[in-house]
DNA sequence: ATACCTCTTGGTATCGCTCCCAAAAGGCCG
DNA sequence: CGGCCTTTTGGGAGCGATACCAAGAGGTAT
C-alpha cells in the first residue's frame, strides 16, 4: 500500500480510503490510486484490514454436504441476502458429522466472522459452548431444536413426515414402511424416522417396517438396495416413505427392474422436492421444505440482528408443503 | 492470549507456541495453557496469526457450482489430500460465470491463500492477470487450456465426446443429435458441443442436429424439454448425446412419457457418470471423467510445488472412460 | 476581507499474534 | 561440581492495514 501511495503521490491513508466504498476521497484521486495499484499489481490485504478494523464482513456457514440441491438453495438464498449488505459468505461442510462440525466451527470462529449459520440443531457440547461464547449472532437452520443456541430458522422434520403418513392412511393404506439411513449421523434423517414411527402409532398402525440403508446420507443405489430387501422381507408392504427423494428414486428403479407397478402395487414417497422427484416417471410424491426460503429468511433475520434490532424473532418456522404426485395416486 | 498467559502463569509467547503443532513447549505447560484457554473461552485469532507469520495455511478453490456431484468429488479429493499436510480449503463458487469468477478470485486472493485452484481454463483478462501476478501456485482443472496460467490437471472435453460419437457411429448410427446449453457460459459444455461437431464432420456426417436447452448448466427439466423439441423437429433422429447425465435423464423421461423406446427407437448418452446414470432404468451410457482423481492429483501436484520441487509436471492429463450402458445397446 | 463551513488529506498509534534473538532450566559427562 | 549440550521459556519489534485526531484547501455568507 505504501508503494501504491508513492506511485500515486499520496499518503497510504488515502490509498486505504480509495479502496473503501463510501469514504471521502475525491474521484480523481481515487482513479489515480486505483490505476497505480493496478499498474504494480497490488492486491489489497484483507488480513491486515480485518485485524486493525476488527471487522471481517463475512458470515460463516456450515452445511452438511456440498453436493445437495436443498442445501445449495438455502446457501444461495442466504448469500444473496447477505451480499446486498456487502457481507460475504465463508462456507464449510461437515459431511453430516458433528465431530467434523466441531472442528469446522472452531476453524471458522478463528477467522472472526460477524455471524455464524449452522445447519441442524444437534452439536457436540464443545461446539455448543464455542457458539454460545462467540459473541456473534448464531442461527441454526433446517431444524427446530428444543434448546436453541441463538436464533432458529427451520421446520419440524418429524411433523412433515407425519403429514405424509396421514396422506397414505387417508387413502386406506396400513402397511407402510420407512427407508432411511442407519444411526443418528444425519439428525434430520432420524427426526424423519421418529416422525414416521410416532405418526404410525398415532394411527394405531404397526411402525416396525423400518429399513436401514447405510450411513446417511443414503444414495439412490442404497435406496434401491433397501427396496430390494424390503420387497423380500415384507412383500405385503403397500407404501414406502423414503428419507429423501434420492433414495425414493432408487427405490422406484428397483421396483421397475422387478416389474412391480408404482403406484398400483406399491406407493412411494420421498422428501426434499429435488428436481428428480418432478421429472421421474412416475413423478414422486414428496415434501418441499422451501430451502430457498430458509436461506432468505436467515439472511433477513441476521441483518436485523446485526443492525441491533432487539425485537427480531428468536424462531422462524417454515411450513413444508406436501406434494402429491404420480407415485402415490 | 495475554489473558490466557496470565491465567496459566506463562508468557504470551509460550501460549502462542502451545497452539502450534510442532513447537517446543513441554507437555505439562501445554496442558495448563489449553485448560486456561478453555476456561476463559479464548479462541485463537487466525487473522493476527496470518498477518504476522505471512502464512495462512489454506488453499483457495473455485468451483462452478456447489450443487454438482462431480465438482464435489473433485473438491473432496483435493481437500483430503491437502488436509494431510495441514492445509485447509477455502471454497468459493462462480455460478458458471467468468465475471463472477473474476470477483471471487479477487476476494480470495485478498486473503492471501498459499495456492489457488480454479475450475476451467477460460477466465477474464483481469482474472488471468491477477492469477499470474499472485505469486502463488495456480492450478486449472477440468480442462486442458491451450495457454495455461500455471499448472493444469484436466482432460479434453472435446476428445471425450469424440469417443462417444465414434461409439455410436461404429454401431451404424448416423443421425445423431446433441443437446446442450446455449451460449458459452459453461465452457466445458461448449467444448463438448464443439467436440461433437468435429467428430461428426470427421465421419462425414451431418453435425447440425444441435438443440440449445437454456442457460448452462442445463437441468433435467431442460433436458426433457429439449428432447421434446428434438422429437418434433427432427423425428428421424436415432441417437442423442447430452451435455450431462442430468439432461440425459430428462431426455430419457421425455421419451418414456411419449412411449418412445430407449434404446430401440432412440439411443441416449450423457456425460459425467453421475449416480443417476447407473441407477436409471434403462441405465445411461456416459463418460466418467474421474473427478475424484482430478482432486487427488491436484493436491499431490500442489504439495510438490509448494515443497519447491522444480520437476513437477506442468500438465496432468486424465483420460475419461466411456461407459456403455443399457441406453445405447 | 474575515469568519465559518464542508470536503479532502495526512500522521501516529495500534489491532493480536509470531519472528528473531537471548537466556534460563534441566540433563549428562568427566 | 563445573562445563557443555539440549530443551524450554521470555522480550521486543513488526506484519499491513485503519481508527482517531488534526489540518489544509476551497467555497459561501456577512
Amino acid at each position: 500500500m505504501a508503494d501504491v501511495a508513492r506511485l500515486a503521490g499520496v499518503s497510504p491513508m488515502t490509498v486505504s480510503r480509495a479502496f473503501k466504498r463510501d469514504s471521502s476521497v475525491s474521484e480523481s484521486t481515487r482513479e489515480t490510486i486505483l490505476k497505480a495499484a493496478d499498474e504494480i499489481g497490488y492486491v489489497f490485504d484483507a488480513t491486515a484490514s480485518n485485524l486493525r478494523s476488527q471487522k471481517t464482513d463475512f458470515v460463516a456457514v456450515t452445511i452438511p454436504s456440498i453436493n445437495n440441491a436443498n442445501f445449495a438453495e438455502t446457501l444461495r438464498g442466504l448469500s444473496e441476502g447477505l451480499k446486498a449488505r456487502g457481507l460475504q459468505t465463508l462456507l464449510g461442510y461437515t459431511d453430516y458429522d458433528i465431530q467434523e462440525e466441531e472442528r469446522l466451527i472452531e476453524q471458522l470462529l478463528r477467522r472472526r466472522p460477524e455471524a455464524i449459520v449452522v445447519t441442524g440443531g444437534r452439536h457436540t457440547p464443545r461446539a455448543r459452548r464455542m457458539l454460545q461464547n462467540a459473541g456473534i449472532p448464531v442461527v441454526e437452520t433446517w431444524d427446530l431444536p428444543e434448546v436453541p443456541i441463538g436464533h432458529v430458522v427451520g421446520f419440524s422434520n418429524a411433523q412433515a413426515v407425519r403429514g405424509m403418513v396421514d396422506h397414505f392412511v387417508a387413502q386406506g393404506l396400513t402397511r407402510i414402511a420407512f427407508i432411511g439411513g442407519d444411526a443418528d449421523r444425519d439428525t434430520r434423517g432420524s427426526d424423519r424416522r421418529e416422525g414416521f414411527i410416532a405418526a404410525m402409532r398415532g394411527h394405531g398402525l404397526d411402525a416396525s417396517r423400518l429399513i436401514a440403508a447405510g450411513a446417511p446420507p443414503i444414495s439412490m443405489r442404497e435406496g434401491a438396495a433397501a427396496m430390494g430387501r424390503l420387497l423380500e422381507a415384507l412383500p405385503d408392504t403397500q407404501a414406502v416413505i423414503c428419507v429423501s427423494d434420492l433414495s425414493a428414486f432408487g427405490a422406484l428403479t428397483e421396483c421397475q427392474r422387478r416389474g412391480i407397478a408404482v403406484p398400483g402395487r406399491i406407493w412411494i414417497a420421498g422428501f426434499g422436492d429435488y428436481e428428480i422427484a418432478e421429472v421421474a416417471v412416475p413423478s414422486l410424491t414428496t415434501i418441499n421444505p422451501f430451502p430457498r426460503e430458509i436461506g432468505t429468511r436467515t439472511a433477513a433475520l441476521l441483518l436485523e440482528v446485526m443492525d441491533g434490532r432487539q425485537d427480531s424473532p428468536a424462531r422462524v418456522e417454515i411450513t413444508p408443503r406436501l406434494l402429491i404426485r404420480e407415485s402415490s395416486r
